[in-house]
DNA sequence: TTTCAAAATGAGAATAATTCTTATTGACAA
DNA sequence: TTGTCAATAAGAATTATTCTCATTTTGAAA
């Protein structure tokens, strides 16, 4: 009468939380997140799951924001916004970036490309309504 | 007899050591070279002036790689090729990505875009090499 | 049910990149 | 020379992340 399975019960809301969310979140971010629901939940067990998850191609990190690293759950390639300012990172959903570009850079280097990130940095819009910067 | 300039000796070292070079460096190894010219350079400096010159958009960071920021002394729009496996970063001069993008990002977040960044990541062709993956 | 082995976890120590603090040094101006 | 102020060296402090290991949990087998 229970769950079809048991296991990985912490891992698998890991994983349920970030493709859940889209604040592309940290670490600790997470970890706060999913005590909600395991109390008993260590930030050990968030940080080797988002680097196994990381490993195994379900999950995607952006890189440092401030020096924190921030984890996304939508590995489709897509565009990023970064909030100075803030820090929130955002999708820009409606852009892409050219599949040219990419086998370009293949050719370009003579190796292999597995990723490609285009990040854009920035004020984000609530933050230049906030600093009325007009 | 001397320079016109005794002042900002280290600190220019420190900019000219960026933009002396293309290996994208952390700032451990401008310490180690600056050091070959300024025996006393402390590690501390060399993090306080990287940090002025990037408030000051004089260089840019890339990020980090492996946990470690890397600076570039080139702060015109390019694009670069991160290699997993050694950790060597290459511009890919021959690439730029388009105008377009960058003002449709300011005009789809509704905020102000300062920077943008296009970053393949893969094997590079030495790397490539060596490993022999046919 | 009991037992077992393997995997997952919690707790906290360890690591390491970066930042901060403070006393000292060096450069320029008066 | 003296005074002032910025730049620096040295090392302590911080902190995000990783590592260690004892414990717990899980599913399978007896």
């Amino acid at each position: 009468m229970e769950q079809a399975t048991k296991q990985f019960k912490k891992r698998n809301a890991i994983l349920a939380c970030l493709r859940g969310t889209d604040v592309h979140p940290s670490a600790d971010w997470v970890h706060a997140q999913i005590k909600h629901e395991y109390p008993d939940i260590s930030l050990g067990t968030v940080y080797r799951n988002l680097a196994l998850f990381k490993q195994q191609g379900v999950i995607q990190s952006l890189g440092t924001v401030n020096g924190i690293e921030r984890f996304d759950g939508n590995v489709d390639p897509h565009v990023h916004f970064i909030c100075q300012c803030c820090d929130s990172v955002i999708d820009l959903p409606h852009m892409e970036v050219p599949e040219s570009l990419c086998s370009r850079a293949a050719s370009e280097t003579g190796g292999t490309v597995a990723n490609c990130q285009l990040t854009f940095t920035g004020t984000c819009q609530s933050c230049c309504t906030i600093h009325q910067q007009q």
